[in-house]
DNA sequence: GTCTATAATTCGATAGAC
DNA sequence: GTCTATCGAATTATAGAC
């Protein structure tokens, strides 16, 4: 593939994860993500030869992108607990996105949830990448066996969060909830 | 209408609330509906004006189911405690749906909340009924205007706890959270 | 009140010229 | 690689006979 056809692509994916995250995948047409990427409809299927291959072009797009701000994290906090303050931070630097579309990772799994087992499977990829990682830093605490439960259990009560705070759009319950993740980070260390 | 109408009108709420529920609002269409209500597709819209007008009328239906399971709550459950209690075991007792298809309340204002404001904030009337209810418990149990947020945490916990168990289809991890909201119940009163 | 037939639109996907 | 034109299927919704 060419260079202007990577770039191209790069375009179609970034136009649809957008719309992706604020319409919904089944609520988006191919003509949207056309509009908003400028590349005419039919020369889509050159790059995705169907939208479900689009989704997953998307999914591991934003899979890379915890990656790398994953790795980001690792390199800037030495501290297991610092570290897992930034996860649950992420929701309040999100906040306006999460307010008024929901949690990504947690929107596209309810959605494909529902009928598209294995699109769901791919999507459940973003939690793993999540939960694999804190899991590491509960370890790294020395809570041993325990740890999986523990990232399970963090993220579960962000995902929770971001749902009630989604519901009813409110910013001031999704701060304190966050803080009270952040404090029942510091009481397992007592 | 006619006692005919109305038994006709309630199969259509019944079977779309089913649908609804495991496929998504906006991945139903009136065909399915047609199908597994046993009615005529183009006679929907004597019942229904629109598909909207049918998605009110099964949120309409699983508000006032609510509504009777909480007096049927309270009628059997005196202490506020209790009654919290039973409202964490409502995922329990709802495991098999929703680790297979998630929280119907949640699930569904996901989905509305991306591009259908107006039918969302009909959803939100669920959240409304259930918050109320559990402030309501709280009040009793003495703790005055904190008591809103402790039910807006209660239901954040346990619908984070509909998430992760519906992403990993997880039915201990589910449970293991219901008895931690339980816990954290418990932990208020000392 | 009930049902058939179909209108009007939009969807994902394809064909084929350039 | 790029783009236009369009297909076939599915959708919500309506018209009108009975």
């Amino acid at each position: 593939m060419s260079t202007k056809g990577k770039q191209n692509r790069e375009r179609i994916v970034e136009a649809a994860d957008n719309l992706f995250y604020h319409k919904g995948f089944n609520q988006t047409s191919f003509s949207e993500v056309a509009d908003a990427s400028g590349i005419p409809k039919g020369n889509f299927y050159y790059y995705f030869k169907s939208k479900d291959e689009l989704l997953n072009a998307v999914i591991d797009s934003r899979i890379e992108l915890f990656r790398n701000l994953l790795s980001e994290c690792e390199a800037n906090y030495q501290q297991p607990l610092e570290r897992l303050y930034r996860v649950a931070d992420i929701l309040v630097n999100e906040a306006d996105n999460v307010l008024h579309h929901g949690c990504p990772m947690g929107t596209l799994n309810a959605e494909l949830g529902k009928t598209q087992e294995e699109l769901k499977a791919h999507a459940t990829q973003m939690f793993d990448l999540l939960v694999d990682w804190c899991e590491q830093q509960f370890m790294a605490l020395g809570k041993g066996e325990e740890s999986r439960f523990l990232a399970m259990h963090q993220l579960a009560m962000l995902q929770g969060a971001a749902m009630l705070s989604h519901v009813y759009n409110d910013r001031t319950f999704l701060e304190k909830e966050v803080q009270t993740v952040k404090s029942w980070l510091d009481s397992l260390l007592q």
